[in-house]
DNA sequence: CCCGATTGACTGCCGATGCAATGATTGCCA
DNA sequence: TGGCAATCATTGCATCGGCAGTCAATCGGG
């Protein structure tokens, strides 16, 4: 019935597996690459999450990056405290808490994003493009599906 | 040229952004799964590359897991401390620790394979085989490329 | 109108991870 | 043969992330 079996779950050709090294390489080198500018690539991937209007407050943000609540507004704290992201309470609902970027953030943000075009240009380079986008597309439903699944047997 | 530029690289269309969402949320069920086992999802990992000969040394395992060589010391502490790894000095280089699974560590370790088999048919239910296998090969390619690639611009 | 449930932000605590340095061992090359 | 580089395991150190609990604000049902 399902793919998976026990004559064919190995470490080299698992999903999980392989998610996990790609992400770990990965994770590795753009932090080698935000370096210069002081960022951490999860930083990073915050500030572009406010910057395209994802996450207006922390909580939303921890969703959809799939973090920490509370490691989240330590990791604020950092990025407030250097000038990139602005708190502003919420009007309407006293409980929240609205996060901006400043200038010098969407500078950061936007700079950085250069480098990690290269990178996956990079990583990419011998793909055909189509199958870049069937990937992306795969990545995008195997996404949904676990955000929605609330546990497994 | 590339594939990304200024004008699709967004948090959604990201092949990081979504690799490391998949993992974060893959990584939190199987923790829930094997929370009755005690076992983590790294340190099933870590068994699983053991047992199918994947990393005979602890060096090797960091290696093979994209894993951080001091952190991987102090977890086969742990699971050296619950019996389910041996550690054996090597006879012909003396430097290496050649590790093992114990009967235990074997038996943990499959009995977790069955619930991660679980967990990805569940996850893969509505994905035609051949998409799924197209898949696995696209994540065993974009690995050997980050692995290959030393740093980026 | 009130009380319980929910949500959001925040904090303390613990374990895990990444980095750098150390000591021991081996291999290589002049 | 002697010394230098590389490899392996291990250990501090600082940081980060996950979990649970707290407080405040909002919402909803009786």
């Amino acid at each position: 019935m399902g793919f998976y079996d026990s004559t064919n779950l190995y470490p080299d050709t698992s999903a999980g597996y392989l998610i996990r090294a790609c992400n770990q390489l990965c994770h590795a080198q753009l932090d080698r690459a935000f370096a210069d500018e002081g960022l951490t690539c999860v930083q990073w991937s915050a500030l572009v999450s406010i910057y395209f209007g994802r996450a207006p407050t922390c909580a939303a943000l921890a969703r959809d990056m799939a973090h920490d609540k509370g490691a989240m507004t330590r990791m604020i704290d950092v990025l407030e405290a250097r000038g990139l992201v602005r708190r502003d309470r919420d009007d309407s609902d006293r409980r929240v808490i609205n996060l901006s970027l400043t200038e010098e953030g969407e500078a950061v943000a936007m700079r950085c994003r250069l480098k990690v075009i290269d990178c996956w240009n990079g990583w990419f380079a011998d793909w055909p493009h189509e199958e870049i986008a069937t990937f992306i597309t795969q990545l995008q439903r195997l996404r949904t599906t676990l955000e929605a699944s609330p546990a497994c047997a």
